[in-house]
DNA sequence: ATGAAAGCGCTAACAC
DNA sequence: GTGTTAGCGCTTTCAT
């Protein structure tokens, strides 16, 4: 066999005794790089077929200072909108012989930071990073990190690199400005309990300064953690009519509670959006299933993926270029869940 | 600044200058490694700490034959069951010093087979890949590799090494029983149009194995491609109802287009569980908010996560370990839309 | 408790 | 078109 321990993984040199050909003519035929004989090219590549070769990239990644890795961090995969992010980023990927490898920080800060020195440490072709919060230490990372730096979905702040997001303090203004042309006046705020979640937290920032110019205020808010989202909407809407009954709008942190929210009023009833009016965030796929259309507003998830790949392959492919910062503006969607005038 | 190119990247000997210290002696302490006096070790991690060193993985992994990986190669992030597998397996590997990496192959087998190339040419300590079908290219690879391999969600069928899943072809059995049992006789099939889903595949063919034993057949099928699962969910049911007003059952595919039909039948004030019952399948937390619970299986997806990291932790632990194959049960939750006996 | 030497498996750079 | 040499940044092993 060649070999004295059978568990040992093969590398070139196995080829190459395999081949009767150097070790540097196989590397060449297996990267696809220089000139290689049709002849030696094929003795090489059945060689490797036969003995069932996989280059090591450690290796390779080590000699060459090149790492066709680009790092994801993101803080969570379950609530339908960083999957659509990550379609954006493998599509773009795709032709570029860059892949995206995921790291999920579950919102927590202290995850983010390890996860970002985790993936600096394999010196990646890039970082997609989301939010634009981070720890003292991690930006001191990223500063040093020497690689294309993405921070997407927000743009409300200072990018340490570049970035790609949409302001999801305007956003909340603009649903709450929507609203209150509308003629709702008592609007009632539910959200997630989540501290770090800072982009959820702009959204109602904006939208309560928004309601402060009109002169107005919450007349009720709820927090939920945890358990079927579409459950908790349904919860907490009841709790917040119950609690509140002059409320005319509920507006959401987003569209999952939403809907839940706004399957409860129709099992109850309730005329929507006369009576009540209802409004969620991120323009997700499932309303349009819904026997009612919830009001909204598109992320831009999708293009936020493909720009924030686009950004770390055109950087990748020429060095000298600088950072970006792209803002990009989502679309209020009406729906049915608003009063029209 | 002790470098020449100050784009140039940090390694352990600015940090052994900066510190006074042997390159050596510095990694003992950034790897926790070895005896290190105190006060050597306080100056290094000072120094470490202030250049923002950042270890090289790759020179590590390259020199010490280690790479704290493992890899986890998914057909998709967007139907709510990778992520909670994704979040067993990431609960469990946490507290072993190994990092999963995700790898999507959009259920195209030339996307599994490069992205289980890519993986395995990294060197991880395992991998963990879903199903149990795969090209004999890619089979090839999995046994040569050497590295820890569990093929997760399926048991019906031979794995190439471990395996954790559960037996589909049961789970769409048993569906079929309790559905005969509870009287229905013009049963309709709704699904996706996936040729590489071979789960689903297999839970219709125990499905209908089990009609056939009791004497039905299918009434009627459709599939659909693309687009929001809940509302092809209704569109689909919709189109069945109308082409077959016969059917007196429409067993989904999984539950997020089991809900779309809910909705429409609930919209549509046909009586469920009375004129139509529905069951779907995996046993999402989204069942819980709907206006009526859909009759599901669990698909043991958490657990299927945890089980399959602790096998690759455990076999990291000690080499000796052999292979293991573990079968999990889906327990049948009737919800409220199959009549009760 | 610390240091020196060798080498992991590959590729850049150059020679032929 | 192919081979040779050196070395990527660490860790292993052995010496002190």
């Amino acid at each position: 066999m060649g070999s004295d321990d059978p568990r040992r993984t093969l590398t070139l040199r196995d080829v190459s005794e395999a081949s009767g050909v150097s070790e540097m003519t196989v590397s060449r035929v297996l990267r696809q790089r220089g000139d290689v004989s049709d002849a030696t090219r094929e003795r090489v590549l059945k060689a490797a077929r036969e003995l069932g070769y996989v280059p090591n990239k450690i290796a390779g990644a080590l000699a060459s200072q090149r790492v066709n890795l680009v790092g994801v961090v993101i803080p969570s995969l379950s609530n339908m909108v960083f999957p659509e992010v990550m379609t954006g980023i493998s599509a773009v990927l795709e032709n570029t012989g860059l892949q995206p490898v995921v790291g999920v920080t579950n919102y927590l800060p202290e995850r983010e930071e390890k996860t970002v020195y985790e993936m600096l440490s394999w010196r990646p072709s890039g970082l997609i990073l989301a939010g634009l919060e981070h720890s003292a230490a991690s930006r001191a990372m990223l500063r040093q990190a020497g690689v294309p730096l993405v921070e997407i979905m927000d743009i409300d702040g200072q990018p340490v690199d570049s970035a790609v997001g949409i302001s999801h303090r305007r956003a909340g203004r603009q649903m709450a400005e929507a609203i209150v042309a509308s003629g709702y006046r008592n609007i009632a705020f539910m959200g997630t309990q989540m501290p770090n979640d800072f982009r959820a937290k702009k959204r109602l920032e904006g939208f309560e300064e928004a309601l402060r110019r009109a002169g107005l205020a919450l007349v009720d808010r709820e927090y939920y953690d945890g358990g079927s989202a579409l459950l908790k909407g349904r919860e907490m809407t009841a709790a917040v009519l119950r609690r509140s009954p002059q409320v005319d709008f509920l507006y959401y942190s987003n569209d999952m509670i939403g809907a839940g929210g706004l399957l409860y009023c129709l099992d109850q009833g309730i005329d929507v959006p006369g009576r009540v009016g209802l409004a969620g965030f991120n323009g997700v796929e499932l309303l349009d299933g819904l026997p009612r259309r919830l009001a909204t507003m598109d992320a831009c998830r999708l293009e936020i993926g493909t720009k924030a790949a686009q950004i770390i392959a055109a950087r990748n492919a020429d060095p000298e270029l600088g950072p970006e910062v792209i803002e990009l503006f989502p679309t209020l969607q009406p729906g049915d869940t608003i009063r029209q005038r």
